[in-house]
DNA sequence: GTTGAGCGTT
């Protein structure tokens, strides 16, 4: 399971993410894709955790809270097609 | 600025 982190600055970097993702537990893994004609950051990212709990933790936490100066949006990812 | 990649093998 993977969590989608939506209405991200362009500025924010991964090790930035995992920062504040830490402070909710484990972070497994944190990834920033850019568009791959344009190589410019798509304003939203990525986060796993080691549990679902944590994840769940950190969605609850970060879900609507002001980052960056931008309010995040934060749920559960869907499956990568 | 709202759901990732590559695809001839992650």
């Amino acid at each position: 399971m993977s969590i989608y982190v939506g209405n991200l600055s362009y500025e924010v970097t991964e090790s930035a993410l995992n920062e504040v993702f830490a402070e909710y537990g484990s972070v497994k893994r944190v990834q920033l894709p850019v568009d791959r004609e344009t190589g410019r950051m798509r304003g939203f990212g990525f986060v796993e955790m080691e549990t679902e709990t944590e994840e769940a933790a950190a969605i609850d936490a970060l879900d609507g809270a002001e980052w960056m100066d931008r309010t995040l949006k934060v749920n559960k990812a869907k499956p990568r097609r």
